[in-house]
This record gives structure tokens, C-alpha cells and sequence, in this order.
DNA sequence: ATTGCAGATGCAATACTATTGCATGAAGAG
DNA sequence: CTCTTCATGCAATAGTATTGCATCTGCAAT
């Protein structure tokens, strides 16, 4: 994905297009991962770019209630991969060490979206998290 | 429930059974909705009795461990009806308020717990937890 | 009932995470 | 180019969680 393409993306948010939050867009792409605040600074600075944290935090609230990205119960943040598609998104984390895999399931997707509907609740991004122990951490 | 029951609980955990982990069930189960620390402190200062917020984080920390609990991603901590069971729980959460609906869908659950398994994710109680915004903090 | 000890608690200190007010700076419309 | 509005950086502050250590307590063995 291009930085023009995130250009795009702030546009329609009506955001304006700076380059904080362009880089913002470009670490959380490049981590592929979901990352935590200081994680995107860290990295940005490892490529020679600063943004400052709280800019990091301001920016990244935003961007969660704009559905660009989610805010994990880790507190870990994950682009949208497709934000103009109202569908619901599906984590796994685990508990333990905080590691994350999406994954694509219509079926539950669909459910989880109808409970939510039953419940008057809306989002431009409907998030789903299942939370377990990962086969690293689990003790048994 | 008793604080009997309460006791079982502990024992059956192998936890010794100490007035304040006692008194944090007590808490869990008589304020009905997912809360966090603090609010255990505050509610069983408001009943006389005292526990020291540190003892409360450890306390519920090693009841999330042993699935007696369940900590939200706002980390409010909500108390497993019926921890025997080994289903999946399901919560919708506010992700402005952080206000808590349970929900109870056995094809959900179940499509989680297979996904969870699939995954080889492990847990005495795994977590489903829906985030997005209910009808109060919904802007439109 | 008494004792011994592993485990639990309380406290203080510390670390981590997140937010706010304000002055400065940059984006983008005209 | 200029002006207005919004965004950023910084410092200060608030909120949340963890750790080391001394003391205390549950509970099992006697």
C-alpha cells in the first residue's frame, strides 16, 4: 500500500493529510502486526522518523473512532484492512503473551454482527475478540 | 450464592481460602456487572471491609488464570457464572463507556471455541468479547 | 490444640500507560 | 500568499499495574 493511498484514506476521514499520521498509517502497514503505541514509535524510529507519543496517542484514538484501526483489549492496534466494508473483524489473542491472529470466518462474523444489532450497538468497525492461551502459553 | 460456595471455589482451585479473596467473590458477585479494581476496593470500603488494592490486582490476576474470571479488554473484571462449564462466555462492550451487556449464543460460542481450537488456543474459559458502540455513545 | 511453614497480604516504591493545557507550527482553502 | 483552523510537541498530571520485602495467616502435620 502506497502513502498515497493513505493520503486517501485521511481524506475521506476528513482528517487532514499530515505526515504524523501518514506515518502512523505507514508503520502500522509495514509491522503487519498489531502494535502498541510506543511499538509504532519505536519503530518509526528505527526508520529515522519521530512522532511524538502523545501525537502517537492522539492520532491513533482518532483513528480507532473512525474505524481505521481497532484497539485490541491489549491495548495493541490493528489496521483495518478494509474499512469501507461494514463487516466485522476477528482477533484471537491470547491472554498471556498478547500475540494476535485474525481471522476470516463469514459465519461468525455474520452472528456477531446480528448480536450486536439485537443490542442497538453500531460501529464503523465491529470488533471481534476471542481471548485464550496460545499454544505457547498454555501450561497443560 | 454463599460465601460458602465461595469457599469451594478456592478449594477447588487450590487457593487457600482467604478472607480477601473471599470478599473480592463476594464483591464480583453482589455488583452483578463486569467492574474493575477500584471498584471492588471502593465497593467493599463502602461495606465496612478493606483490602488492599495490590491484594485485589493479584487476586483477580490469578482468577483470570484460573478461569474463575474474566478480564475485558476495558479491564473491568467480570465473574464466570459457572467456571465447571468449559463453553466460551460472551460480552458486548462499549468501547466509549465501557458499559457490559452479557450475551448468551450457543452457535457463537460454539463457531468461537472451534475457531479457538483450531487455533490451538487454550483456555479453562475462553473470552468472546464484541466491541463497538452502544446506542448512548452512538453519534449518529 | 500447637506448631511450622508455604503461601498470602500490606506497604512503599516503581514502572507503565494514557490524558490534558497551552504555545507553536503546518495544512489547505480562498 | 495569507489567513484560519486544526494538529503537534512539550511538560505536567492522572490513571493503571507490578515488584521487593517484611509480616502475617491458612492449614496440614503432629
Amino acid at each position: 500500500m502506497s502513502s498515497c493511498q493513505h493520503t486517501t484514506i485521511l481524506e475521506r476521514s476528513g482528517l487532514r493529510a499530515t505526515m504524523q499520521r501518514r506515518l502512523v498509517l505507514d508503520a502500522l502497514h509495514q509491522m503487519q502486526t498489531p502494535a502498541s503505541p510506543y511499538d509504532i514509535e519505536h519503530h518509526l524510529t528505527k526508520r529515522g522518523s519521530t512522532v511524538h507519543p502523545v501525537t502517537i496517542y492522539r492520532i491513533t484514538k482518532q483513528f480507532e473512532n473512525l474505524g481505521i484501526l481497532h484497539r485490541l483489549g491489549s491495548g495493541r492496534l490493528s489496521l483495518c484492512k478494509h474499512p469501507e466494508t461494514e463487516g466485522a473483524h476477528g482477533y484471537l489473542r491470547c491472554r498471556d503473551c498478547g500475540s494476535v491472529t485474525e481471522f476470516q470466518n463469514e459465519h461468525l462474523q455474520r452472528l456477531a454482527t446480528d448480536i450486536a444489532e439485537e443490542h442497538r450497538y453500531h460501529s464503523p468497525a465491529p470488533l471481534i475478540e476471542i481471548t485464550g492461551l496460545c499454544p505457547s502459553c498454555d501450561p497443560s
